[in-house]
DNA sequence: TAGTGGTCTAGACCACCAC
DNA sequence: TGGTGGTCTAGACCACTAT
């Protein structure tokens, strides 16, 4: 009984050595039919690996051909999401200082970034600023459904509020909605964040589920402009849509 | 010799079911059993179609109990990208104006958004401007490397750019990378977006590849702020990793 | 021609859920 | 207990690339 499943340990054992230039960009991996020999598995479990590769960037299959390693030097690893404290933090080995502002009691709101929730719900609300190179830049403002966490701390979201969730009280968060605006910020948000003459910020607003599908957070984040960068890998669907 | 594939072909059923309500957000769809018998086919053909829905976020697989049809009405169909004109022209019946400013030769330039090209090739430059409801809203600036794209004109800017690419010159696009910035933008873009008193836009840049994995486009692309929204749909990856 | 990836099959065993 | 999805297998046939 497997840990992991298999598709899963060739996947991460063939990302490690891409990571670690064992296959190297330019490369063709070995053959599906020269990894099923490897991994002593059937070929079907070694193309799900691949695709999870493929899905990440990290190579193009080519038919005829091969599974080509593809050229990632430049981007972070992998390649999507907003990088901009993951640059800072962990991968410059900086801690990045969060203060939390606010740790209250509030009912959620009724609708958010335009969209209806039909409900409102007990929540933890949280607000916290995150400091990069002792510049606040990053403002985040969340609500948190008590039917989902029913106890928190500012010791858990100073030092990891996924952590705290998943590891702590074992939530399955399974997927989440972003849309990221640029917008113009309230005078408070504008003075926290010490942005300059205009109040434009980087505003990512962010929906987040559980494996049973049940909404449990809501998150406002307020990103200086000049900290900010979203980066996205998107694979061209297959054309012909209706 | 089927023109799509048996997954795609089911993928799509479904998807046209769940767009027109014949499986609604809070359903189940028919178990993997059942469609195996709806549409002809082995279970692991049944289950690559529903990984197709279940990565667009149109499903939720939840295991012992089938997969529920999750509600996307607030989002646009499928929800990933940027929607600051989808939203406008398609769904809404404008038909948006593109003006082209520049159409000339030009050798692309050896970094790219803090990238390293390591090659300058030969290129067509493209400058447009797309008008939303009467307003700028987006100027896009691209170079398409000759060997890719050996011939364009202004029509095919103005009728859809893609459409040219793939349709008529046959061009595979298989991936592309985004970058998505908040910045100051030079004097001479800003009167182009008639931006006020700030001159901040969102700035997307983005790298096309082709399914040899050759580079063949870059693009530059500000947006005016107050028309700009980026969505995404995210599923949480299997938690650990190193 | 031989090797590659793309698709599909018909089973199997397991884990989880509801009854 | 029976139904659901999660994983895996050992084959098969096809399309494309190379030589």
């Amino acid at each position: 009984m497997p840990v992991q499943s298999k598709k899963e340990i060739i996947a991460q054992d063939i990302i490690q050595k891409i990571r670690f230039a064992q296959y190297k960009p330019g490369d063709y991996l070995p053959s599906e039919h020269r990894l099923c020999e490897l991994y002593g598995t059937s070929r079907e479990t070694v193309r799900k690996a691949l695709a999870q590769l493929t899905s990440l960037g990290l190579i193009q299959k080519i038919r005829g051909k091969g599974s080509l390693v593809l050229d990632v030097q430049n981007f972070t690893f992998p390649i999507s999401g907003v990088v901009s404290f993951k640059d800072f933090d962990k991968q410059q080995g900086k801690s990045s200082d969060i203060e939390v502002l606010n740790l209250s009691e509030r009912t959620s709101p009724s609708t958010f970034g335009g969209h209806n929730l039909n409900r409102r719900a007990p929540s933890y609300y949280v607000e916290h600023l995150r400091y990069i190179d002792n510049i606040p830049s990053v403002l985040n403002q969340e609500f948190l459904f008590k039917e989902a966490v029913p106890i928190i701390t500012k010791a858990d979201v100073i030092n990891s509020l996924y952590s705290y969730l998943e590891r702590t009280l074992g939530l399955n968060i399974s997927y989440s909605t972003k849309e990221i605006t640029v917008e113009r910020v309230p005078e408070r948000i504008a003075k926290i964040l010490k942005l300059t003459d205009d109040h434009y910020a980087a505003v990512i607003r962010s929906m987040s589920y559980l494996d049973d599908t049940r909404l449990f957070q809501l998150t406002t984040s307020y990103q200086r402009p000049d900290k900010f960068k979203f980066i996205d890998f998107e694979r061209r669907k297959n054309a012909a849509r209706s």
